[in-house]
Order: C-alpha cells, then sequence, then structure tokens
DNA sequence: TTGCTTTTCAAACGTGTGTATGAAACTATC
DNA sequence: GATAGTTTCATACACACGTTTGAAAAGCAA
C-alpha cells in the first residue's frame, strides 16, 4: 500500500493552494503542478474535483472538531464537569486562531483551509456542513453548564458571537493591522484568544441584560 | 439618454443574483436571462463582467458609507461633537444589518451584494476595498472622542469585533436559527443591533482592561 | 422620407476547465 | 522472468464561460 505518496501529494498542495487563494481561484492543473503528479492523478485518486475537495474537508473537519472537544472535555474534568465560562470559550475557538495566526511557519494550512472552507460556500462542502451544527450544540451545553442562570438565547448569541470574532480576525487579519497600522498584533496569538475569550465572555456575563428582552424603541 | 432602460435592468438582476448566489455561481447568461435582455448586452454597457462588478461595488459602497457617516454625524452633532460610544457603533453597524436582515420584503439586495462582496474576494473588488479602510478609520476617530480614555489598539479591536459580530450575523443567520431551534430571533433587526452595540459597548468600556498588555502566560 | 447614430440580437470564437482514454511504466506474485 | 494488477502519463474530449462580430432594428435629426 505504501502510503500512496501520489494521494496525499495531491491533497497537501490543493489544501495550501485553496488555503491561500481560495476555491474560486484554484483549477486541477494548478494542483498537479505544485503537487508535482500528473493531471490525471487526480481523477484516479479521487474520482472528481468535488471528491477531493470534500475528502479534505471531511478530514479537517473530523480533527478540528475532535482538538476542540478535547481541549473541553480536559477543562470540565479539571472542574469536575463544570469548567469556567473561559475556558469553554477558549477550547471552542482556541484550535483555529492558534492554527490560523501566528508568524510564518507555525501558520497551518489545514487551519486556513478551514476557515476558507467556511468562508466560500461550495457545492460539495454544503451537504457536509450540516454536521457542524451538532459539534456546535455541545459546546451550547457545556456553556451552559458553566453559566447555568442564562437564558438559551443569550448561551447561543455568545457562541455565535465568540465565533464570529474569532473567524473574522482570521479572515481579515490585514484589514485590522492595515487599520490600527500595526498596533493590532494578530501575530500574538495567545493575545488574541484572550482579548477574544474575554470580550465573549463579558458579553455572557457582564451587564447582566445584553439585549434579554427588550427590543423596544431606541434608534431615532 | 432615457435613462437606459437595458442597463439598470442588468445592475439590478446582477445584483440580485450574485447577493443570493455568490459570484463564484452566478454566469453572465444567468444574469441576462434574469434582466431579460441579450447577452451581448453586458459588454456593450458595461465592456466586461468585471466592470460591471465594480460598478455595482462603487455605487453600493458609496451608498453605505454615506449613510454611515450621516448617521455618525447626526448622532455627533446632537452631542454637541461627542456621540455615545453606543450611537457611533449603530452607525456603524446599523445601516448593513437593517439592510440584510429582516423578514423578506424589507431585505435590500443592495446590503447582501455588499456582504458578499465582503466575504468573497475576487480581483475587480480587491483594488477598490481600500478605501474602505479610510472610511473606517473615521469612525476609529469618533470612537476615540467617545471614549478619550481608551488606547488606539482597544480602539481599533473594538471596531473590529463589532463589524465581525455584524458581519457573522448577516453572513451566518441560517447557522444561529438552526442552532438555537429558533430562540435567536435575526428577523428582529433592532434586536440584533441592539445586541451587537451592548457587547462591543462592553468590549470598550467594560471590565476596565480587556486585554490592555498583559499577554502574560494563562492558557497551558 | 433620408441619412446617421445608437442599440439589440443571434451566432460564433477562443480559451480554460474538469474529465476520459488508452498506452506505457511500474510493482508484485508465482 | 512471465503474468496480472496497479499506477502514471500524454493527449484528447466535451463543455461552459466571457467576449467578439456583423448585421438587423430602433431612434432621431434634418
Amino acid at each position: 500500500m505504501s502510503t500512496d505518496l501520489t494521494r496525499t501529494a495531491i491533497l497537501r498542495a490543493a489544501e495550501r493552494l485553496y488555503a491561500d487563494r481560495g476555491f474560486g481561484e484554484v483549477t486541477l492543473r494548478d494542483i498537479v503542478a505544485a503537487a508535482d503528479v500528473n493531471l490525471a492523478a487526480v481523477n484516479y485518486h479521487f474520482g472528481s474535483k468535488d471528491e477531493l475537495i470534500a475528502e479534505l474537508f471531511v478530514t479537517r473537519s473530523i480533527a478540528l472538531n475532535r482538538e476542540r472537544l478535547n481541549e473541553l472535555k480536559a477543562a470540565e474534568a479539571e472542574g469536575n464537569g463544570r469548567a469556567p465560562i473561559e475556558a469553554v470559550l477558549r477550547a471552542l475557538i482556541g484550535p483555529t486562531l492558534r492554527g490560523c495566526l501566528g508568524p510564518g511557519s507555525e501558520r497551518s494550512d489545514a487551519a486556513r483551509f478551514m476557515i476558507r472552507a467556511s468562508i466560500e460556500t461550495i457545492p460539495p462542502i454544503r451537504k457536509i456542513k450540516n454536521r457542524e451544527i451538532d459539534h456546535l450544540r455541545k459546546f451550547a451545553a457545556a456553556m451552559r453548564r458553566s453559566l447555568p442562570g442564562k437564558s438559551d438565547e443569550d448561551i447561543y448569541w455568545g457562541l455565535h458571537f465568540a465565533l464570529a470574532m474569532a473567524h473574522q480576525t482570521v479572515r481579515d487579519s490585514e484589514r485590522l493591522t492595515r487599520l490600527s497600522d500595526g498596533k493590532c498584533d494578530v501575530d500574538d496569538v495567545i493575545g488574541v484568544i484572550e482579548r477574544v475569550v474575554a470580550v465573549a465572555t463579558l458579553a455572557l456575563t457582564g451587564g447582566g441584560a445584553a439585549g434579554s428582552e427588550k427590543t423596544a424603541a431606541r434608534r431615532r
């Protein structure tokens, strides 16, 4: 079986290219050129371009979800089944941010690929993505255990906002750097994680009621 | 001159299709079919597909930025040059959210198109986008006026997070709805705006130090 | 009307794409 | 070393895309 060198060469090249340029801008010929294999190899090993993308996405999804859940489990074990909300949030957004940010060498194609996949929704990925909801529900449940007082609505909004901040920081790190003239250092991965966790925690706990029912008036 | 009916028919159809399906999934033939005009009309009136997209984006950018700035100016005028931070944030994210969320009829293709454009960065748009930074700087300045004590770093992170939350709420409203089994109502536009504003305000003011220098330790 | 410009239209062109083919090269088992 | 199975390769195919073309139609001034 020999671990199929060609197969993995294609996978790695495709992942890197998709992460760098996005799905729309990468052709099969780009991939085989980068992997230094023949054009027909993709269809031979994967069947089609879409199946290649799907395999990539499924593999990485599973790995990311496992990493998140491992961190969550560890945190909950440490607190006898109830982790502080900060730890839950850290388990949720840490893996992606650690993989995507940071100076050069330590950036992972895998994490950046997943961000791309979550942005550019293309057909082969769309179907698989539904499972993510089940995964996120586990985090919602953990958050509920951490904050027994909070309503489901607030929990879900907090989860949503935490992902939004982490996500956009990866996506638009360049804009933030330029906008702030380098004052916001997205290469300080731990700092970014703590900042997102802090804000999300505030959103969930701070002020008491951060939008708890009063859709009332306001706004001119 | 007659207002060039064909031209605007193409623009409207293109905007709607791009907003619905994204740039990668819409062909010129789709557009002319929806606009009920001949295929060659696009090249005749706009020169190329990219120029059509660029015109669409420039027009809508200007309109959105003007709307934001008008709200900002109004808020600052009301407070003699210094608006409460909530009002500044509301001026920043309100226009987009009002245009994108809400039940059916009141959703605007324009706002949804702009969200698409901010997600799927395609060549014709990339170049123009740099101007957005200058626009956002005006909001950073207004925020600095509202919160004289805060560091630039915190200001920019707050701006960034506010946009992130608003943005992702539009992009992934469906996921949030499904995840929360409808408990999070994204059709309650005012409620969503106030929630984002509240969290962003907390991020900027709450807790005192939401990540103010201590990159120290934490996290295994 | 006439003559000129502007706009529409059907059809075709060239290119880049994902995919298929069939022969050649390789690998392993007997 | 011959044979069968697997993998590679150059090449070609079919198709969809953005764009071009040249003629027909419409608009409009005199």
